[in-house]
DNA sequence: ACGCAACAAATCGTACATTGTTTGTCGAAG
DNA sequence: CTTCGACAAACAATGTACGATTTGTTGCGT
């Protein structure tokens, strides 16, 4: 059972995707996901009555899962006046590709370093499957790159790295959700891919981490110029 | 009144050091600076009856508190069995030292291009007051210390990045705190303060990117040789 | 020595009191 | 008639208290 079975975007292990309590798990979660996907829209105000009402629970669940979704970054306090939504806007998506690009390149040239067989070949599955689906799924294809991705900083020594690639990811997939792939980065995409794998098979770990670093940098400016395009849309 | 007038390490602006609310607030930083501090052991059950009893407050609060550090990561939970303090171990500091090696000099590339006069005259200042210290106060070098690289940071335009390394820096700056610097290190920090100071002076970004490099890598080998040595002293 | 049952302790959810903020109305001045 | 401000009522955040449920432990009987 060394196989990784499936595609599912799971968490690199050890990360802790459980919420306040027993039943605050799926309340944070529920919250949280609220906010990714858009359904609380920015600076929305949380009003704890409302959400537990919502939610069908009292206000203390509430209230943990709302400090809990603070500490995270997700949600913002003024003190007496509750919370709100923390927009998830432009500025906030480049300061995560900014940083991915900084951090995933020494993921990466780790990984090269460490790759096994079963690695590579896991690899090879899911690019197979990412070319096979060939964008025509778009949740899809964003299951499958993430557990690419996912392969190669799964294990990293640097579990506070990895965990905050995690957490990115997650908001970047949601964000991604919203948009259409152009053909040219559909094209870029299976082209680095294609390449990163090759690398990663001769072991060239310098040439793998600039890799990702313009794959990353590329596909934050592809979202960026999506949702500059969609709100100018919306401001004209 | 431009002047940053002080050395009192501060956070960048606009990075909320509050609270849960308004008797939480201190709730909060109190736990957390216990934790940070060492004076909460690592793994140390968090009991929330006796934070409350001890803070003189209800549990209400202290849940709260609880909630928003493991979202930042200082509290471990598990169901039904509540929190512990997240040991603030080698593994960890080394992480986070990683994680600066590769964004300190991002943010550092773009205060070379964004320094102002004021912005050189207050490094110089600082710099004239760590070299008058001279680390005989431990304290006061590590607030220095902070308020130079909070110079450098503060007003750049990844609030994100910015905000992580600053989150970061507190940890750090705890744990450093319980050692002493050896003359090797002292010297070179001396020196690297003054190497930087010259390159933002010249405008030579990519150096300056890669003098910072080498100053946190160091900062880090040199914390992290104090625990292996007193964790072995320790055990032996 | 092992299992099981009663007990102790702490988490988790609910309900409520208090305090601070927001909102809407009324009235007077311009 | 409109505008501004005081005041009051509704609203929501924060803190307190308590009961229910889960977990861990202790001691008894076999």
């Amino acid at each position: 059972m060394a196989e990784t079975s499936d595609f599912k975007a799971e968490p690199p292990e050890g990360i802790d995707a459980l919420g306040a309590s027993s039943e605050g798990a799926s309340l944070y979660e529920q919250i949280r996901e609220d906010i990714i996907e858009g359904r609380l829209a920015a600076n929305e105000r949380l009003v704890v009555t409302d959400l537990a009402r919502r939610h069908g629970t009292s206000t203390n669940p509430v209230r943990e899962a709302l400090q809990l979704l603070r500490g995270e970054g997700f949600v913002t306090f003024i003190p007496n006046r509750g919370a709100r939504v923390r927009p998830i806007d432009q500025d906030f998506v480049r300061d995560i590709y900014e940083i991915g690009v900084l951090i995933e390149p020494a993921l990466t040239r780790w990984f090269v370093g460490m790759a096994t067989e079963e690695d590579i070949a896991e690899l090879e599955r899911l690019q197979g499957l990412i070319e096979e689906n060939n964008f025509a799924d778009p949740l899809r294809h964003s299951e499958l790159d993430t557990a690419f991705h996912t392969v190669m900083y799964q294990r990293h020594y640097n579990r506070h790295a990895a965990e905050l690639w995690w957490k990115h990811r997650e908001v970047l997939r949601a964000v991604s959700r919203r948009f259409n792939f152009t053909l040219a980065r559909r094209a870029a995409i299976i082209r680095e891919h294609r390449e990163l794998i090759a690398l990663v098979k001769s072991g060239e770990a310098d040439k793998a981490a600039e890799l990702i670093a313009r794959h990353v940098e590329g596909s934050g400016r592809h979202v960026l110029e999506h949702m500059r395009a969609r709100s100018a849309a919306r401001a004209g």
